[in-house]
DNA sequence: CCCTACCCTGAATGGTCGTTCAATTAGCGA
DNA sequence: TCGCTAATTGAACGACCATTCAGGGTAGGG
């Protein structure tokens, strides 16, 4: 809301990167205050002086990294043409990619936490089940276009969406556990074979 | 291997029972040892007389879960007739059903538990990979039966398997979390389009 | 009716955190 | 430079919980 963000919102955030990495890196149960105060070098009592608790930053983490991965996502579609571009950056932007050991962890493995969570947490549920939602619609959008176009052929778009996200999601659990038989490349192949398909068209 | 299942068998996996029912109720974290014990009515030494800790035990009553429910599907197939039969029961088996209050919750609320579980616990995810290797295995099975007898396309079933399997896991993360938009009626309708397109057939 | 092996438990134990708080430091305007 | 506020921390507290263990029950064989 204030105009240029606080110290206060800077080391909120701060801490909330360091809470997504700590996850991605411990997992879930395994984190502590301690783990990630030391992700930042600072003491834990500083991580309880930003949030009310552990059970709230767990929350509001989760939440962040949503929407982080959803605003990155958005950004990079408006710098595509077509509405086959789009489509293409939507299926790149849901594989996870492998682990550097250098940067930021790969987003993705947050999400199996994000559902273990929200199955008791009804902030982080709902605030999935939004994204999720605004998730699809983008889909849907460029699915229109494509209509309108006449790129594609005419389908229902909403079902769609939920297709493709889903075998997004389905896809991109296999990539992320490392399964032998589907890594990213099958997962790109395989998603790029299915909007084809559906869509009567060539990405 | 002893030809009855000694009281030792037995208790165990009572006990990994409780421990899945205890882990679908609170959650993985949450789960505690306590917790399992009064489920069937014990104390929570006794859970430790059999499993050597609770790390340990987590990690079988998941992988347990896992094979209890591969084995189910595996049942229910050999009844189906048809090809387009075999995959209707596969769609249906992967549906989560509404929780009841009455008798054992869904098994699939237990699904982003082995999955947030297998990044770290390497029996798990070894367990977790050979069972969706075979998932994957039975469905192209089925195709390859229905290509056979002229039901089906002649497409490749390995990409179809994995695209499925895919598609059903991700459509039943939104079911399994009440995702307004996404129940397990539109699921199935889903599910089945997807394969009536891919296989131009009639499910 | 004892004996023995197996089940099972109640009651400690020990450690691990989340959380609190009083005290210290750093920034900054006057 | 002097205060005033916000930021930060070290240390302590207290709860919770996995794990251990010494012993009590119990069933079945001798």
């Amino acid at each position: 809301m204030s105009p240029r963000p606080s110290l206060t919102e800077t080391r909120r955030t701060e801490i909330l990167a360091a809470t997504s990495a700590t996850i991605a890196d411990r997992g879930l149960c395994e984190t502590r205050i301690a783990d990630i105060a030391d992700h930042i070098g600072a003491s834990p009592a500083l991580i309880l002086y930003y949030f009310p608790s552990k059970a709230a930053l767990l929350t509001e983490a989760l939440v962040y990294q949503d929407q982080v991965f959803h605003d990155a996502v958005k950004g990079e579609l408006d710098r595509a043409g077509s509405a086959a571009a789009k489509l293409a950056i939507l299926i790149e932007a849901s594989c996870p990619k492998a682990s550097r050991g250098d940067g930021e962890p790969d987003g993705w493995v947050l999400w199996p936490a994000a559902w273990e969570m929200s199955r008791h947490d009804p902030t982080l549920a709902a605030a999935r089940a939004r994204l999720d939602e605004s998730w699809r619609n983008q889909i849907s959008a460029v699915v229109e276009e494509g209509i309108a176009d006449g790129e594609f052929d005419d389908i229902d778009s909403s079902d769609f969406a939920i297709q493709l996200a889903a075998l997004l999601d389905g896809l991109a659990i296999e990539v992320m556990l490392r399964d032998p038989t589907v890594d990213a490349a099958r997962m790109r192949t395989l998603a790029i074979a299915f909007v084809e398909m559906a869509l009567n068209t060539r990405v």
